[in-house]
Formats: C-alpha cells, structure tokens, sequence
DNA sequence: CCTTTTACTAGAAAGTTATTCTAGTTTAGG
DNA sequence: CCTAAACTAGAATAACTTTCTAGTAAAAGG
C-alpha cells in the first residue's frame, strides 16, 4: 500500500528531487553554467525551497559529491571485505571501480569534475569521509603487506599505482574519448597486481 | 638597451599580464570563484581592456589552458626525441610528466582542473591539439610495438598505464595530500615500463 | 608632417544570475 | 485545536558579467 506521505519523507523527497535534477543539469551543461534557475525548474521547486535545503547552488553542488563519495566508497569497502587474498583484493579494486562507473555514468562524470570550489566545511567534512575511506582501506592492505604479499612502497603510491590507470581510463571514457572500461579492466587489474605484488 | 615598447609588444604584454593574473587568481579562489574585477584589478588593466582581448572571463580561462597544454605537450614531445629506446622513452614520459608540474605547479594545478565549460572553438581547438599531439606520440612509439619492444594492446590503454600513476600521484601532490612526485617518479616509471614493455 | 584608420583602454550602463527576505502554508506535537 | 517549527513561494535585492560609448595612442598612407 502507497503509504500517505508524511512531513518527513515529502522532504527526502524534495531534497533528492532537488539533486537529481542537479545532477541532470551539471551532466548536460556543466556544474558552471547551470543556473539556480536551470534546477529549479528540472526539480520542479522554487527558488525558496532550494535555497532552504541546501543555502547555496554551490551547497547543493557540494551535498551531491559527498553524497557520490559515499556511495562509490561504501561499494568499494563492502566488495573488499569479500576478497580473499591480496591479488584477490587488488584486483577487486579496479574492477569495482570500472563497474560502478559503468552503472553510475552520471554520478561518476560529476566525481571526475575537479574544482568544484567547496566551502570550508564541506572542505572538512570531504577530508574527514577521505580519512575514514583509506584508513579502512589500508588496514585492510596492511596484513598483506606485512605478510610480504605486497610490496613495500611509499604509502601514497598504492592508490595511484593500484588506480590511476582505470580512472584515467575512465575519465577519458566519460569524455567520449575511449571504448568503454569493461575491454580493459582485466589488463588494467593485471598490471596494478604486478606494481604491487611482493 | 631596452627598446622603446611599441604597440605590439605592450599588447603581447598586456595580454600575458591578463593571463598571469588571471592564472594567480584560479589557484587561489578556483575558476568559478574568481570574478572578472579579480583579473582585471590584478592585472591592473580596465574591464573594457580584459573583454577586447578575451571576450569574457571563459575566454581567458581558455586561453590559458591551451597555452598550458601547449607548453606540457611540446616539451614532451622535445624530451621524447632525445631518447634511444622504448625503455627510455617510456620513463621519460613519467619523468618528465613529474618535473614540468614540478617546475610549473600553478599550470599543472590549472590543467588538472576539469570542467571549464569551452565554448564550441575552444573545444575544437583543443581536440585538434590532442589528437596532433597523440599522433606524433603515437608514432614515436608505434616503432617500439612493431619491433615486440612493447606489448601489443588496445591504443587507448598506453597513456592510462603509462601516465596514469604519476597524474593521479600529482593531482594529490598539488592538493596537498602527499609529498611531491620526485618521490616516487622512478618507482611509477619502472611500473609505466613493467605494464607495457613487450 | 598631417590625417586617417585601427588597435586599444577606460569606465559607466545594462543585463543576468545568485542570494536574501517577507509572507505565508503545512505538519508534528502537546 | 493551537503552537512551534519546517517548509514553500516568489518578489526584492545584491553581485557579477557583459556590452556600449567615448576617447587615446600608435601605425599607415599621402
């Protein structure tokens, strides 16, 4: 049964109306040019309204790459915790990645925009979900590393080693500059095993 | 003895003044974030001034991005042609990929910027310098491939592998989320040269 | 050497877009 | 019911981009 809608979900509602329209509008036009206007209508609200939920076009700008952040990184760590051994997991990483950007083209075109000028807050809550995403992603590395599975490297070289590739693969894909990632994630994850295999 | 400016080198001047300005302003503030009146007082020159050259304020960001990617391209291509092998050339592409946003960290921060939207030209222009550049790199290597020196594998997945490492490890390096690349440059030009070598 | 044309500069005016404000409507809780 | 708080609407305002008009200075032509 079609539950009556109460004060509460009619504002999730509104919100997520809001930054799905948002994110259709950032897609077709860029997240520079899209105005207030331009995701008002989209979403069907008024100016007052969006102002209310969010403050700011540059918060709802904000909200909607946190939002991403999370979801890209929860898939990632709950795909980690089924692998079994380091190649297992090294390999999961680029292909998880490849996967969820071919399911979410939008959210993951939005994710490659850079320079997205972020509020201080938004700076600090960014930082705080990135030190919580690679402190569990390292602990989960770690034992594998001591175990001498994995090399030994300067800490920051893994994530570029491990994904640089795929993404800039798929950033280019995105860009219509590429055939899509599924035809070279299985060399992609080859080659990230064997930067960093001990 | 310093010649007297006459018209033409006070335009050229004025013009790299509008875009250094401008270049100062981008990294501080972000593109979206730095307003016309930031250049234009910078740069100590008249609104009326920056639109004669520029246009408008996307026009100068424009501007600067294919001077920028002009300069990273052709002194790859110039370091390219002084090396013997595929071993050295695929080194050297990580190398100096680290040193020149090294050397000019406000354009390689501004080049990893995406999402200036370009107008409809600058688009074309840009394509028609990727693709001159990606040609001539192309057949440097396409040498390298035919003699087995390099592995054979989709065209789109060599800059990935190659420069997919040291641009991911940059762009953190630029926004303060690890040391700078010298670091790690010739650790990610042994894996640039382990992922592709034949 | 003068004059005419063109590139350039300046700053005010106009046009756009983001943001704030005021007035109201709806809903949950007492 | 009644009140407080959440929410919506759209007009008013403020900030910013772009255009326009007027003028200056250098090169070109006679």
């Amino acid at each position: 049964m079609p539950t009556k809608p109460t004060r509460e979900s009619s504002t999730k509602a509104r919100r997520q109306s809001i930054l799905s329209a948002a994110l259709d509008c950032f897609c077709d036009k860029g997240v520079e040019a899209t105005a207030v206007a331009d995701i008002q209508r989209r979403a069907k609200c008024s100016v007052g309204s969006l102002y209310h939920h969010f403050g700011s076009k540059e918060g709802v700008a904000e909200e909607l790459f946190i939002v991403a952040i999370q979801k890209l990184n929860g898939g990632m760590l709950r795909k980690l915790k089924h692998c079994r051994g380091a190649e297992e997991s090294v390999k999961a990483v680029v292909f998880f990645y490849s996967d969820w950007s071919t399911r979410n083209p939008k959210l993951a075109r939005y994710l490659h925009s850079r320079d997205i000028d972020f509020s201080p807050q938004a700076k600090t809550r960014l930082r705080t979900l990135h030190r919580e995403y690679i402190t569990n992603v390292f602990t989960w590395f770690a034992s594998f590393v001591e175990r001498g599975d994995m090399a030994v490297l300067p800490v920051e070289a893994y994530v570029p080693l491990i994904s640089g590739p795929i993404q800039e693969y798929t950033r280019r894909w995105l860009a219509g500059q590429a055939g899509p990632p599924t035809e070279v994630e299985a060399l992609f994850a080859q080659a990230a095993w064997n930067a960093v295999k001990g």
